[in-house]
DNA sequence: GGCATATCAATGCAGTTGCATCTATATGAT
DNA sequence: ATCATATAGATGCAACTGCATTGATATGCC
């Protein structure tokens, strides 16, 4: 069946694709400014702290943070460049790696987080009442 | 003054993040699939044909799409060599250009709206009530 | 075991984006 | 009018992304 979005529906699409793109640009103009990598560094280093010592394989972290298998194949291959990372093989299965994040790792994503978390806060946190952050957090994942 | 975000801050942020990519790469799977082009494309071309006859100037455009300035650059440029757009010289400001949308711009514009609806419909009409809808469209706008 | 099929990850190539800079013109101050 | 500064848009280059494919191994079926 095909039926047409009303217009809540068409507006509540525009905000979502505007305001994520928005919000986003103000943050990582924060990291920027503060010489740090990009989000994108950030989300691979943290689920691999998360993780600990046993690590990830790179088609988890694929699932976990929604990135193209090619595209984590190459943010693997410069956070490893950068020392960020480490690839061990994988024992049990020989096509495959484990991803492991480094003490430098540890490091920068500690020092990304300050400079991150204030952009949340200054993007989000100080925008929405506690209430709200909740209400529109349980609305998009409707969406998920 | 220095604050953290608390966890409903944090957890709306990284649903709008999650939320808006999942709901982006979903859409433009459906025009993929249709063979019509991207998104960015169909933006364009609807702020156009709203402008109606006298067209819109590049910079406009950027505002009104929160696009960088040589993106824009480069999409006219395709969207002019694809025939959907023509680029007049302006009359008072000879630095600029004014971009109108071509007769079979308007054509494809309707034929990907014709998808592009639906995929709305999917994404977000189906998933939420009409006050849903209203109430996340408030919430993200107060993060613009 | 032997083969067909599926999964993990890498990569060549083309297209796109980001950054910095450039050219041309407009605007404002004197 | 002259000059300094600001704005409109284009572009060279490097980085990144998307697509398609590949190589390697694993898994399921007979």
């Amino acid at each position: 069946m095909t039926k047409r979005p009303n217009e809540a529906t068409t507006c509540a699409w525009i905000s979502l694709m505007r305001t994520q793109r928005l919000a986003l640009s103000r943050v990582e103009a924060r990291l920027k400014e503060a010489k740090l990598p990009p989000l994108s560094w950030y989300d691979v280093l943290w689920e691999l702290e998360k993780a600990g010592d046993q690590g990830l394989r790179p088609y988890e972290l694929e699932k976990a943070l929604l990135f193209a298998q090619y595209n984590l194949s190459r943010l693997a291959e410069r956070l490893a460049a950068a020392g960020l990372i480490d690839r061990h093989e994988c024992s049990h299965d020989r096509r495959g790696q484990v991803l492991k994040i480094t003490a430098r790792g540890r490091a920068l994503r500690r020092d990304t987080w300050a400079v991150y978390a204030q952009a949340i806060e200054d993007a989000v946190g100080a925008r929405l009442s506690t209430e709200e952050a909740e209400t529109l957090a349980v609305l998009l994942k409707k969406l998920q």
